[in-house]
This record gives structure tokens, C-alpha cells and sequence, in this order.
DNA sequence: CAAGATTGAAGCCTCAATCTTG
DNA sequence: CAAGATTGAGGCTTCAATCTTG
């Protein structure tokens, strides 16, 4: 059961890497920080909204800036925080993956179920995911 | 939505670790060989039964066989060919560490369902993981 | 002292190359 | 040459320690 989890990620990491050069912890990054208002979250939230640790997030947001996806920005009401902010390059290259990540979804998972049964699925993950959070 | 079971693996890994200092996959290596009736398993076949690469699992071996988990064979009707096997230690180590991995799955993902829940998510799981060992 | 972010050290995994055997 | 297993190099992630700011 978990195990066909860990293989349906492995796949999908492996397709997006292989078409676009961006592994699925990125596009994960760059489609938080576009479904802001401003493009752009505190690298704390970030960390825990992709389930890194906070060094593990500076260090991806060090490759992402690297390639020119991100950029960090200096928070403005606290010295002490950084923003990550989507760059155009960022947003365009999301634009770009994001087809081949949906149509990856869709034949790997999606296409197997019904729409009520999706539906059913959704409800049980946030079950799990309600559990989580508390501890 | 696979947030969910990320977060769901990361918490029974961090589980096992902290009270048997066991981690989730060495843990899965013990628990494939013990299912076999002489306990042993060729390394090719027992990576892909853990979805490890071949080089993954021969690290992953060489750590359990340092602590004395499990020990290697060689093969008598192909000598390119390895076993793993269990040690008695192994099999005592696993042992112990079942009930701690059996709670956690239970507080943590099965205690959300019913019986008939989690024979379709079985199911559903099923139709996913066809399709992955197909590619 | 607590929180946000980063850095150094170390662990785990994979790819490519290598060695041995069929 | 193909298959099983290992090794070297390199990438990604985490823990613990550090720096800066509240």
C-alpha cells in the first residue's frame, strides 16, 4: 500500500526531471509560491508548506536562485525573516511543466478512478493529513 | 493529496528510528526476508521488492550486516548471484520493532477508516500499482 | 532566551563504471 | 555480450551548531 505510493512519486519525480530538468520538490516550490497573491512566502512557511526541514529548503532555494527560478527578498516588518519570490523565469519554466506534471497525474492516477471516487479519496487523505498536523 | 502520505511515511519512519533506532526501509528489508520460508533473498530481487536501486540495497545491506542483522550468502546455482539472510539477531530485532511499526499504522492511518474503507483503498491502491509495474 | 535562516558534517540514495560469472 | 553485485562520485536531506534579530 505504501508502496505503491513511493513508486506513483518516484515516477513522477523521474518524468518531470527527465522532460524539464526540474525535480518534483521544485515545481512544488514554484507552485506554492505562485498560488500567492505576490508570488512570494517567508522561507519558513515555504519549508513547512513542501514537508523540508529549514536547512533542507535553504539549500533548494540555493539551487533554485542558482538557475534563476527564484530570488530571495528581505522581509520588510522583520529583519530577522526572508522571503522566497517567484522570478518571471520561475513562473514561465512552471508554465512550461506544468502540462507534462498534469498529464503525468492523470495517466499514473487519476485516469484509474472514477469522479466519485476521487472524491472519496480526497476526503480519506485529509483525514490522515488532520492527524498529522496534530502531532 | 500527496502531501498527506508523505507526511504519513516520514512519521512512521521517525517512529521506528526513535524506538528501535531501526529506519523505516531497513526495517522493510527484515520484514521481506523474514516472509520467505528460509528467510533469504537474492539482493537483485530484494531490491526491487524495497524499491531501491541495486547499489542502494547493497548499502543498505552492508549497514544491517555491520550491525549484525542480516548476513550474506553465496549462491550455489549462480555464483554472480547474494543472498541476504536473516541472523537470529535480525529476526529479534524485528521482532521487538513489529509492535511499535503496527501501533503507529494504526493510530496513524488505520484507525481513520472502516473495514470496508480500507478494502477499497486497498483496491484503489491496487489499480495504481498495476499500472507502475507495468512501466 | 526564542525564532528565522544559514552552514558544516554526515547519512542515504542514484548514476555510471567496473568486476565477475553465465 | 547480458546479468548480479559492488564501488566511486556526486546530489539531496537532515541534525546540530552558529549568527542575527525580536
Amino acid at each position: 500500500m505504501l508502496r505503491a505510493y513511493g513508486a506513483l512519486v518516484k515516477a513522477l519525480d523521474a518524468e518531470l526531471e527527465a522532460a524539464h530538468g526540474l525535480p518534483l520538490s521544485s515545481y512544488e516550490v514554484l507552485l506554492q509560491l505562485d498560488s500567492t497573491p505576490d508570488c512570494k512566502m517567508r522561507m519558513c512557511d515555504l519549508a513547512s508548506s513542501v514537508q523540508l526541514s529549514r536547512s533542507g529548503l535553504t539549500r533548494l532555494a540555493d539551487r533554485l536562485e542558482r538557475d534563476g527560478l527564484i530570488e530571495r527578498k528581505s522581509c520588510d516588518c522583520d529583519a530577522r525573516g526572508a522571503y522566497a519570490a517567484l522570478t518571471p523565469r520561475g513562473r514561465e519554466v512552471l508554465k512550461s511543466a506544468s502540462p507534462t506534471h498534469h498529464s503525468a497525474v492523470r495517466e499514473r492516477f487519476l485516469s484509474h478512478f472514477g469522479d466519485e471516487e476521487l472524491a472519496d479519496l480526497a476526503a480519506y487523505w485529509r483525514r490522515v493529513l488532520a492527524e498529522s498536523e496534530k502531532g
